[in-house]
RNA sequence: UGGGGCGUCGACAAGCGGUAAGUCACCGGAUUUUGAUUCCGGCAUUCGGAGGUUCGAAUCCUCCCGCCCCAGCCA
């Protein structure tokens, strides 16, 4: 079970459970998250984990762990490797042992054997082609194959057969009698068996048949004895199916319960189209910090706690919907505000020589670590001569509303001394490369004695002691709020040209010489940044995990 | 024209017959050595629409409209 829920608020999910519980429908509670193992989990997976982890928890319950590897030509172990390592780093505990379909398929192949016995399920010999015809559309009923009135031992016979590979893929399936005329496609005579000669990533080549999620997902349930079967919307028309086959094997039968899977603004959640940004190098891999993955999320330098929060708020509710992105990214910001520790970096370097500061000269600062933890300490920063700003806060132009250096102007280095630049350098093309400042003595520390103000504070860092850096800038990977439905055309038509930017020559503080992996700090007035896995001994490499809040930029794309 | 769902603020989402919570976003304004954080204020006379029941309806009934899902030997 799980010790990261948070104090999620309710949902009809956990009134329908209490409703249950009150009735006496069962006297405990056991959920499950059933991910097959056919690709990484992402954003949207969080929501379930963190929905059935946390009911399991609200209730005192229990939430297996359990792979859905039924279809052996999709699945991997690297993808359930994976899953693993996700649903752990999200920060959930499945307990004793990790669940498997595949471990159900010996009783799974028992069940079918009963259902064919009890003249409720047969072998069927028409092709894949043949059955879809026979299935009939959604306003016509289908019809019956001429298999279907076998006898019981002809289908056992061949169900064992089927088993025993004497057929090839797709010659036979087993299918559940039900009703060819329903409304409801999933009861016209589903098929619950496929021949299949494909070595399964656990089982091997011990089975060359293999259940259909309809005929192992309740079964799976049942045996482990879950009582609330937690899915999403899309497996409502299923629910009469899983009840059928519930009610004719006689076996425990939990309640399926849906809701709407999460969607978010400018993503897409598909497993299909995560795959095909993989496959198709539209992105560097399934942890690329641009994709929703969690493991892309990971290493973009979100915090599990960022993610069960927005979990938490987006509520459960059975309405389609699209979730703003600013909701998660405000999480995010909400939760590293009180943790990142504060540095200074300067990502677009320009130098700035302060022309009265003794050369040679190199004092230290204490600089805090961060002003939402008292107890996080202070730093030393180093200050000389030579140093960098960042290029943005410089304009020797400066429209009204901008108040940081420009020529004349004063501005406050923070933890320093107020400056005022006297000079500008350019190259033959006329490019500021270069800025000459002064310096106000007075003002050490950041305070003028005689009380005069300034309107902006900079980050800086002293060019001698900087420590070299690549950081890589990430943005929202669409440009599209739905990339799925975004008119005609693919969802690759919106992919967002600048979703990436590498910035290399970035200086850092000198305390960041030492970041390892993963750790996560705020670049202060720019945002939230993790050193990513490429980061190597003296040579770090960030990743832009999200901005501050800019009302600046704000103001400055509303002026144009 | 079959079956199953869903429609409350720009985005989520409470509400379960007694007269529209909260969050994000957005817009002010205050504080600030991060144009960050924090704080304070604004933001649905109205609940897809039309009728009806009721002293009273977002909540009950009827009809209509809109959106989503289903015709894999995927899950």
């Amino acid at each position: 079970m799980t010790s990261a829920g948070g104090a999620a608020p309710t949902n009809f999910i956990r009134e329908i459970i209490q409703a249950d519980l009150e009735a006496g429908r069962y006297d405990r509670v056991v959920t499950r998250f059933p991910p097959e193992p056919n690709g990484y989990l992402h954003i949207g997976h969080a929501k379930s984990i963190c929905l059935n982890f946390g009911l399991a928890e609200a209730f005192g319950g229990r939430c297996n762990l359990r792979m859905d590897d039924t279809n052996p030509s999709k699945e991997d172990a690297e993808y359930e490797r994976a899953i693993r390592e996700d649903v752990r780093w999200l920060g959930f505990d499945w307990g004793e042992q990790v669940y498997y379909a595949s471990d159900y398929f010996e009783q799974l192949y028992a069940w079918a054997v009963q259902l064919i016995r009890d003249g409720k399920a047969y072998v069927d010999d028409l092709s894949a082609d043949e059955i879809r015809a026979y299935r009939g559309t959604l306003t016509e009923p289908g019809r019956e194959s001429p298999y279907r009135d076998r006898p019981v031992a002809e289908n056992l016979e061949l169900f064992e057969r089927m088993r025993s590979g004497e057929f090839p893929d797709g010659a036979k399936v087993l299918r559940a009698r039900i009703d060819m005329a329903s409304g409801n496609l999933n009861l016209r005579d589903p098929v619950m068996y496929r021949i299949l000669h494909a070595t399964h990533h656990r089982t091997g080549d011990r089975w060359c048949i293999y259940p259909m999620y309809d005929f192992a997902h309740g079964q799976s349930d049942a045996i482990e004895g879950v009582t609330h079967s937690v899915c999403t919307l899309e497996f409502e028309d299923h629910r009469p199916l899983y009840d059928w086959f519930c009610k004719a094997l006689g076996i425990h039968h939990p309640r399926q319960i849906e809701f709407a899977r999460l969607n978010l603004s400018y993503t897409v959640m598909s497993k299909r189209k995560l795959l095909q940004l993989v496959e198709e190098g539209r992105v560097a891999g399934w942890d690329d910090p641009r994709m929703p993955t969690i493991s892309g999320l990971r290493r973009r330098g979100y915090t599990p706690e960022a993610i069960r929060e927005f979990c938490a708020r987006i509520g459960v509710a059975k309405k389609d919907s699209t979730v703003d992105l600013a909701l998660l990214e405000h999480c995010l910001r909400e939760d590293l505000n009180r943790r990142a520790p504060r540095r200074m970096a300067v990502l677009r370097p320009l130098k700035v020589v302060i022309e009265n500061y003794p050369e040679g000269q190199t004092e230290t600062f204490d600089a805090v670590n961060n002003p939402e933890d008292p107890s996080a300490g202070t730093r030393p920063v180093p200050f000389s001569r030579e140093l960098y700003l960042e290029r943005d806060d410089f304009m020797e132009d400066p429209p009204k509303k901008f108040f940081r250096l420009a020529p004349g102007r004063e501005v406050r280095l923070r933890y320093a001394y107020f400056i005022r630049c006297v000079g500008v350098v350019k190259d033959a093309d006329g490019r500021v490369v270069e800025l000459r400042c002064t310096y106000d003595p007075a003002t050490r520390g950041g305070d003028a004695p005689d009380g005069r103000k300034v309107k902006a504070t900079l980050h800086w860092v002293s060019a001698a002691h900087a420590v070299e850096a690549e950081v890589r800038l990430y943005d929202r990977l669409f440009s599209h709020p739905n990339p799925d439905r975004a008119g005609e055309g693919s969802f690759l038509d919106h992919l967002n040209p600048d979703s990436l930017e590498v910035l290399r020559g970035c200086r850092l503080e000198p305390c960041l010489a030492g970041a390892r992996a993963g750790d996560r700090v705020q670049f202060e007035r720019l945002g939230y940044f993790c050193a990513d896995p490429d980061t190597a001994d003296g040579r770090p490499v960030f990743n832009r995990t999200v901005t501050l809040r800019d009302a600046w930029a704000k103001l400055r794309k509303k002026g144009g």
